[in-house]
Order: structure tokens, then C-alpha cells, then sequence
DNA sequence: GTCTATAATACGATAGAC
DNA sequence: GTCTATCGTATTATAGAC
């Protein structure tokens, strides 16, 4: 028996671990927020104990800080090699709304973890993030489109939102709404990229003049 | 002091000090879930005690249930009233898009509260919703449309995704985003109004044919 | 029906061995 | 760096007076 515990330990690693830790933490903190989130059920699905977790992040807090943190970071990266302006406005557009789809699609946690952090939190540590750098090239299109006559005349700002809605809010019902056609899978890959061309259909329309 | 507390004793009225409980229980589920939110901070919001939640829901699960079926009771009565076939198809999207804005305005912890629910239970209290009815009745106007030649060629799901996401985005994403321009507030009469006209042109040029 | 006081438990955090 | 064992507090839930 103390054989198995034995081979069930693990070698030491500690960037590995950390990651293990920042993994399962993003789930169970986008199912259930801050106060929700329960450091024992991290730590299970970590496969590791909670004293780890005290270890490498001090308490419950400061691992909420270093699992936002992450995403901000991408965020930050992404927008820094973000080039809309080479490609005409509708192409930017389409390639936005791919963006914003197959982000979800691979991140599929945390569209709910910012929304558990603006309800909880009322987005404190969104603040951290560069999102304004990133509105600001995309709203930048479309005023090119306007004034370019490819678009109608839009408010920048609520355009911006109508898109990201289209995109977005397909994935923040799937929960809730797969109980009403259980027999479809909306999260194939299949299912999405029907989503997806949907939305450039219907965003495309939306905006052109 | 003993005085005091007498004044501030509450008048016997059971069904008052119910609505007090699901009024304060709505808002601390939706900000926090069902882990997350805390008795004894809903107690407090309805200014009663942590026993008067024992006293009429049995415990924290059970006035859990009872908060999420006040909604789908009214969603339930809303449905039975619902009548969109003397409508033209545009003027039946029209009048979804006030409703669900609207909705959204007048229930402002609703969404969460669903949202929530997808996040931390699968859903599956969601189940008990008539929502299959508001939403065929929804697709139904959509596919009136298409066969009419008001709409163009849909597929009547996918857009019917797509008017919600751009209708309730805006509300979902408002606690984060107030950061980001904190001089507008999203959430004034003025401002969505202002969203609820550009939804409206957004959709039906996204849908018209 | 409402409260105060308190029991029972869940949870976050720490100490110390390995 | 990782674990087991345990402490202390926060939180749910109950008993009993009014």
C-alpha cells in the first residue's frame, strides 16, 4: 500500500506542477468564481494536495491573480502581432470574427471566468488586461469601412459589441441550451465552423452599406 | 436597545418575507453561484435572519430552486401570452428585440443567474423552462419570413443564437467593460436605448434579404 | 413567524516529516 | 518539492425562547 502511494508521488517538477495547478484552477474558478471555487477540488483535479497550492501561490486570492493573469498575457502578446490594417475592411473583419470563435473554441473556460470576475469581482482584475488596445484596432476598421463606403454608418463601440456577441454568445448558452436539443453536439467541430460562417453571413450583412 | 431591536422586529407576514428572501437570493446567486453565494449575506440583503432561510426553503439548495422557478414561471406565463403570427415577420423581430433588451434592463441578475447555472450545474435545473416554446415560436417568425421573402435564406437556430447574443451581450459584459470607458454607463436609460436602435438596424440588415 | 444562541461541518491555511 | 496531519475560522444548519 505504501508502494502505490509511493508510485502515485510525483517526480519533482515545479514548473510542471504549477501548470497542473493553473490548469484545473481555471476550470473550477470559471465554473464557480473566487469564493465558489474550492481549493480541495483543485487540488484533485491537479492530481496534487493543497499544501501545493499554498506553496507555489500563497493562498486562494493570489492563485485567482496568477490564473487571470495568464489569459491576460496571451492577450497582450496577440495584440502586439495583431496587423489589421494591410487587409481590406471586410477581410478584417472575417478575420476578427475567425479570431474571436476559434478563441472560444480553444479556450473554452474562460469566456465564463471574465464573466465570473465581473459579477463577483466586478471586473477589478480585468482592468489588468490590454483590451483597450485591442477594441481600439478593431473599432479602427470599421471606421475605415465607413469611411471607405463599405460599411454603413455604426457606432464604432456598439458595433464592436453586437459582433463579439454573435461570436461569443453561442458558447456562453451551450450549457443551458444543449438540454433543449440534446441530440446536437454544438461543440463539434463541425457545428462550429456552421457557426461560424453563419456569423460572418449575418455580421457581413449586418454592416454593409 | 432592547427597543430598538423590538422597532426593527419584523411584522409577521410570510409571504413578504419570502419575496424579501428570493429578491436578496436572486442577486447573491447571480453574483456568486450556488457554492459562492453565502446564507448569511443573502440573510442580511433581506434583512432577516440566516433561521428564516431554514424556516421557508428547508436549506441553501432548496432556495436555490426556488429562485431559479420564479423566473421560469414568468418566462412560463409570458410564452402562454405570446402572440407573434398578426405581426409581419420584421415587426415580430422588432418587438423580440424590445423584449429581450428590455428583459435584460428589468432583470438585470438574471442572465448570471443563468449563466451560473450552466457553469456550476450543467444546466440541469435549466431542463424545467418552457423555453422550448419561445424559442419555436421565435424560429417559426424567422422561417415565416425566409418563405415570405422578407428574410433572406437562414438557418432559423443559428440566427435565432445570433439576435440574442447581439440583444444580451452588452448587459453580460457591462461589469467588466465599464473599466475600460468609465465615463459612459452602459447601463443608463439613454445608453440603452441607444444600444436597442443599433441592435435593431444591425439585425434586420443582418437577416433582410 | 421571528429571533438569539449554538452545534456541526466545511474549508482554507499551516506545521513538520520526508 | 511534495506529502500527511491538524489547526482555526467561516459557514450552514438547528434548538429553543418569544
Amino acid at each position: 500500500m505504501a508502494r502505490l502511494r509511493t508510485v502515485k508521488r510525483q517526480i519533482r517538477n515545479a514548473e510542471a506542477t504549477q501548470k497542473q495547478i493553473l490548469d484545473a484552477a481555471e476550470i473550477e474558478f470559471s465554473r464557480h468564481g473566487l469564493k465558489g471555487a474550492r481549493i480541495s477540488d483543485i487540488a484533485k483535479r491537479a492530481e496534487i494536495t493543497t499544501a501545493m497550492i499554498h506553496y507555489y501561490f500563497e493562498n486562494k486570492e493570489g492563485l485567482y491573480k496568477a490564473v487571470l493573469q495568464r489569459p491576460i498575457n496571451e492577450v497582450q502578446t496577440f495584440v502586439s502581432q495583431l496587423d489589421l490594417d494591410h487587409l481590406s475592411p471586410e477581410d478584417a473583419i472575417v478575420f476578427v470574427i475567425r479570431m474571436a470563435i476559434a478563441n472560444e473554441f480553444h479556450n473554452p473556460y474562460r469566456q465564463m471566468l471574465w464573466f465570473q470576475e465581473a459579477s463577483q469581482n466586478q471586473g477589478l482584475y480585468f482592468k489588468q488586461g490590454n483590451w483597450t488596445g485591442l477594441f481600439e484596432r478593431v473599432t479602427k476598421v470599421l471606421e475605415r469601412g465607413i469611411k471607405s463606403g463599405h460599411f454603413r454608418s455604426l457606432d464604432p463601440m456598439l458595433t464592436l459589441t453586437h459582433i463579439l456577441g454573435v461570436c461569443i454568445f453561442y458558447f456562453t448558452v451551450q450549457e443551458n441550451w444543449k438540454h433543449l436539443m440534446p441530440e446536437v453536439d454544438r461543440l463539434s467541430a463541425e457545428n462550429v465552423e456552421k457557426h461560424t460562417e453563419s456569423a460572418i453571413a449575418f455580421i457581413l450583412a449586418a454592416i454593409r452599406k
